[in-house]
DNA sequence: ATGCAACATCGACCGTCATCGATAAAGGAG
DNA sequence: CTCCTTTATCGATGACGGTCGATGTTGCAT
């Protein structure tokens, strides 16, 4: 997969009128965000050297039994916010900056006047 | 310093582990946008002049009944990223510019590997 | 006063999701 | 092979949330 550039995730909010379909799209992504597990599960794997961690280091201090763990994992990796390598017995997820920076670009305020003065070819 | 001024929502989530009070407070902002319907009111109002809008431009457009507007407006409102004005019989929503640029912030990438390290011991 | 328009709230229905115990699947170690 | 560890999946359950019709509330006009 072409990984590289900012990702083909998200359309920007504050830019254009969302249609449903990028809508849809872009919740999907929030939904991963929207929940105190999985967010506490990102930290914990963000504060971990290389940004990853194996699974069994998560269990314990995020207080969820081991298929909540498990369920939040997969659903953060579907979302593209983590990805998955097996080494041996052990599985390890790494954070994704990438996705990070998309989520937040879409986020970002409007281009409008900046742009427009960058242009400077129209009249 | 126009770094710490942002807003005091939000607790990054990539820079320390989130306790659990932070991490429910975030993902209450997240779940406000994790709805396709929601994201739509947003880039519909963005795209107002003044990046406000009268709730009747916004039942049309969105093809949700009124009651479904104006709850999904009462839950953008909550979480602090519209802001609501009644002028006489209309209500009028405004985008909160800094509350979005707060969740950018909680999602930005971590302050420095390298001074973390050079700090040398901590655990 | 009455009537009308804009918005909010209520109540109910129904789908989605977080959670956990039990169980399965995959991989060492002996 | 058998046993144990790690992780994923299954199934059930309880709670949350989006949706809309009906109704309430507010404000303007006549």
């Amino acid at each position: 997969m072409a990984t590289a550039k900012i990702s083909p995730c998200c359309s920007p909010v504050l830019h254009a009128r969302l249609g449903k379909d990028d809508a849809a799209e872009l919740a999907t992504t929030f939904r991963a965000l929207a929940d105190p597990g999985r967010l506490r599960l990102l930290s914990f794997i963000a504060a971990q050297p290389g940004a990853e961690a194996c699974v069994c280091y998560l269990t314990g201090p995020s207080g969820l039994s081991q298929p909540t763990v498990s369920h939040h994992l997969k659903v953060l990796n579907d979302a593209g916010l983590l990805e998955r390598e097996k080494r041996g017995t052990w599985v390890y997820y790494r954070i994704v900056p990438a996705r990070l920076e998309a989520v937040r670009e879409a986020l970002a305020p409007v281009p409008s006047e900046k742009k427009r003065v960058a242009r400077g070819h129209e009249r």
